[in-house]
DNA sequence: GGCTACTGCGAACGACGATCGCAGTTATGG
DNA sequence: CCATAACTGCGATCGTCGTTCGCAGTAGCC
C-alpha cells in the first residue's frame, strides 16, 4: 500500500489504450506553475488544461503530491550532461551547479517553501544581524556579505535535510518513508548509477559516526572557502 | 492594501482587550506543525487549540500565509546569541550554524518544500549520478560525496533564490514584494541592525553588478573549501 | 464470445480558506 | 455622563479544493 510512484509501471494492459501518459500530465503542471506559480497547480486545472475531467487525472496520480513529484522529476530531465568528464572534477561540478541554477530560475516554484524568501520578519533580522556582523569582523566586503549567509543558512538547512533524509533511508519509519527506501534498493539492485548506489549504501553503512562532528568539519570548510582563510 | 504584517501594529484603541496576541497564536500554529506537519496547520485547527472560532483569527491574522509568517519569526526567537563576538569570527559563525540547525531539528517544518526530501526521481537520480562521479574524480569519501552535492544544490538554490530576491527588494514588481520592500526600508530607517540596514542598501546598489560571475566565483570558492584545493 | 481488467468521468463529499454582518464591549470626546 | 466611534468574538455561509465512488463503455485474453 502507497508504494511510491516510480515503483509503479505505467500503464499497460487490456482495456482502452489511456489518452494521455505521465509525461503529458506532469508538462502541464510544469506549464500552469511557470505561468501563475504551484499555487496554480490544481487537479481541476491540470485536467482542463488536458482537455479531461479532474477525477481522470487520478488514473494516472494517486494524488497531488504525486503530480508534483511528476513535476519535479520531469523538470530535473532538463539538463545536459555533455562535455563531463573531460575538464577535472571542478569544471564538472561547476557546469552542474550552472545546470541547477538554470533550473532553479527557469522554474522558480521548485524554490517554493515556506521560507522561501530572504527571511525579514523581526527575530530573522535579529539573526541576520549577528551573522552579518560576523562577517564584518571576517572583513568581507559587504555586498557578498549578505548572500554569504544565505549560503549559510541553505547549507546548515541540507546538512540538516540530509541528516533527517538519512534516517529515513536507514530506518522503516512511516509508510512513506519506506516507500522512497523501497526506490532506492531499486536503484542500487538496478546497477546502472553506480556512484548513487555506492554513496547510499555507504550511506546506509556510517550511519553510526557522529553528524555532529561532521556538521562542524562541514561548515567549517565551507566557511573557510567562502569567506578566506584564517 | 497588503501591507506586511510587521508594519501593521499590534491590536490598539478604543474596544475590547483582545483575547490573544500575535505570539499566542503563533505559539499554538508551532506546537501542531511540531506535532503533525504544517498540513495540520489549518485556520480550524489553530482557532481549536486556541478555545476560539476560526473567524477570529482573522482579527489577528489577514491570511493564513500571515499565520505561517508569524510561526517563522517565533521559531527565530528561540536562538541565544550569548558569547557571540568573544572569539573569532569563524567561531562565531559556526555557533550560528549550530544554532540554525537546532531550529532545523526541532522545526522540521520549516524545511518543508516541493524538493524538501532528498530528491530521489528517475532523473534526479541521473543528475546525482553525475555529480557523484565528478566528486570521485575528486576522491571524496563516498561518504561525505552524497553530502557534498547535497550542498551544492542547497547552495544554488540559495543562490538563485537571493538573486531572485535581490529583484524583489530593488524593483517594485507585485505587491507583495513591495510590502516585503516596505519593510527593508524600515529596518534602514530604524537605525538597530546597522549590518543588516547597510547589506540592504549595498545589494540595492550593487545590483548593476554580473550576478554570474559572482555565482562562479562563489559556488568555486565553496568547492574547493568543501573538497579540497586544487 | 464471454470474462476480465482496464478506460474516462459525472456527481458528490468533506475539509479548507476566507467573507460578511451582527451583537456585545470599551475608550474617547464633548 | 453619555453618545459616538472603534473595536471585539463569532455564527453562518460561500466558493474551491483534493479525493472517492460507481457506472457505462472498451479492448485484450482464453
Amino acid at each position: 500500500m502507497a508504494v511510491s510512484i516510480w515503483l509503479r509501471p505505467e500503464r499497460t494492459g487490456r482495456g482502452p489504450s489511456p489518452a494521455f501518459d505521465r509525461g503529458r500530465i506532469a508538462a502541464a503542471g510544469v506549464a500552469l506553475a511557470d505561468a501563475d506559480g504551484l499555487a496554480a497547480v490544481t487537479m481541476r486545472a491540470v485536467a482542463d488544461s488536458l482537455g479531461a475531467a479532474p477525477a481522470s487525472l487520478y488514473r494516472y496520480v494517486a494524488t497531488r503530491d504525486e503530480l508534483l513529484e511528476l513535476m519535479v522529476d520531469q523538470v530535473n530531465g532538463d539538463v545536459s550532461y555533455d562535455g563531463l568528464g573531460a575538464g577535472d572534477w571542478l569544471e564538472d561540478l561547476l557546469a552542474l551547479a550552472r545546470e541547477a541554477r538554470e533550473r532553479y530560475r527557469a522554474h522558480p516554484w521548485l524554490l517554493d517553501g515556506i521560507e522561501a524568501k530572504i527571511p525579514l520578519g523581526p527575530r530573522a533580522t535579529d539573526f541576520l544581524e549577528h551573522a552579518l556582523a560576523a562577517c564584518a569582523a571576517a572583513s568581507v566586503e559587504p555586498g557578498t556579505a549578505i548572500e554569504a549567509v544565505a549560503v549559510i543558512l541553505a547549507l546548515v538547512g541540507a546538512l540538516t535535510r540530509a541528516e533527517l533524509g538519512r534516517r529515513a533511508i536507514g530506518l522503516t519509519d512511516s509508510e512513506r518513508r519506506q516507500a522512497k527506501s523501497e526506490y532506492a534498493a531499486q536503484i542500487v539492485k538496478a546497477g546502472d548509477h553506480p556512484h548513487v548506489a555506492a554513496a547510499l549504501a555507504s550511506r546506509a553503512a556510517e550511519q553510526a559516526t557522529d553528524p555532529d562532528a561532521q556538521f562542524d568539519r562541514v561548515v567549517t570548510r565551507v566557511l573557510i572557502g567562502l569567506l578566506g582563510g584564517r
